[in-house]
DNA sequence: AACCCTTTGAAGGCG
DNA sequence: CGCCTTCAAAGGGTT
């Protein structure tokens, strides 16, 4: 745990209050004058060496690599996969956090200078109002009406291979740069786009405008059988699903993540998290700092894309598997 | 196919 | 306010 300053508040976190150094990480502060690293080995709860522990071949070279810079210790931890007591200027594989800025590469430019795409992985090229129904003016997030979502019906009767060939109503968004575009949330364009007008438009070529008008979309519905409804509905709530901003420590994982494999040879997730967060905690103040702040970033940027979004729509969207308590454990987090 | 594991942090709910 | 829970990422493992 960082340290606090006399007021007992984190230092770095008096200008930001979102920013916070507490919450009983311990580990990471009981013993700041020990490298983390340098008692990995000994207590990883989640068995390395049973799984995937550093190869042999790959532990050849870790070594090599430590042997090879004069200021490198050559006590080694393999079974943590780590590089304690490196001096200053020593280049092993102890943490550089360099430069984070991105994090994942948007494929199109957005005015808020995306680190991270939300959902579908892309972010949006502006809309150009005549291509929005009803002339509506382009907003940068369209106002989310998630909940709107399954309340309106937007499927036809028709068997798969004919609604597959029916053009989407803002496909010419999909088709720009043949890639997903923003993320179009069910329900964004509810208020001006009404489920009947979106068949009526989506099947002008196949039948009669005529004959729809006449019909119900409630009546429509019928011919749909509920299984079929409900494949579309996950898939819809699917493509919709917005995700959580990452936090610090999860900006750090994605940016360290390959290192680690490649210097480990790990690929099970949950060793790497394991080592991760041990360097995690090994990380100074202000390399901490720059994780932080872009996870500010990140959060400013998700409530602008996304105003109205709360971390609990997400609630429930994962199920989970109820998972039997051993006789003493209780929740450690 | 869906969930578990594992990590930290943010956020929401509840008493 | 403090505690608990969920979910963000990741991918091999498990059910």
């Amino acid at each position: 745990m960082p340290q606090l300053d006399s007021t007992g508040r984190d230092p770095l976190a008096a200008d930001q209050e979102t920013i916070s150094f507490t919450g009983g990480r311990e580990r990471g502060g009981e013993n700041r004058d020990i490298l983390p690293a340098e008692r990995d080995a000994a207590d990883l709860p989640y068995s390395l060496t049973n799984q995937s522990d550093c190869k042999e071949a790959s532990l050849k070279e870790l070594e090599q690599v430590s042997r090879g810079h004069p200021h490198c210790s050559t006590h080694v931890d393999y079974s943590g996969c780590f590089f304690p007591s490196q001096p200053e200027g020593c280049p092993g594989p102890t943490l550089q956090p360099s430069d984070v800025a991105v994090v994942q590469q948007p494929h199109c430019i957005h005015p808020l200078t995306p680190l991270i795409a939300y959902s579908r992985d892309q972010f949006p090229c502006l809309i150009h109002p005549s291509h929005l129904p009803g002339g509506a003016e382009p907003e940068i997030g369209i106002p989310r009406q998630p909940h709107m979502a399954h309340t309106i019906p937007t499927y036809c009767p028709f068997s798969p291979e004919a609604t597959s060939q029916i053009p989407h109503p803002v496909g010419w968004l999909i088709s720009q740069q043949n890639q997903s575009v923003y993320p179009i949330v069910q329900g964004g364009f509810n208020h001006l786009y009404p489920a009947a007008v979106t068949i009526r438009t989506s099947l002008s070529n196949v039948i009669s405008c005529k004959w729809l008008r006449k019909v119900d979309t409630d009546t429509v519905l019928l011919f749909i059988s509920r299984r079929k409804r409900s494949d579309l509905k996950n898939e819809d709530e699917k493509k919709n699903h917005i995700k959580k901003p990452l936090n610090a420590f999860m900006l750090y994982m994605k940016e360290m993540r390959a290192k680690v494999v490649s210097e480990c040879m790990l690929k099970e997730s949950a060793a790497i998290n394991q080592i991760l967060g041990r360097r995690w905690h090994a990380l100074s103040r202000e390399e901490q700092g720059r994780y932080y702040e872009l996870a500010k970033k990140e959060r400013q940027r998700h409530m602008q894309l996304y105003p109205g979004w709360s971390a609990r729509d997400n609630y429930g969207k994962k199920k989970k598997r109820k998972r039997e308590k051993l006789p003493g454990e209780d929740h450690v987090k």
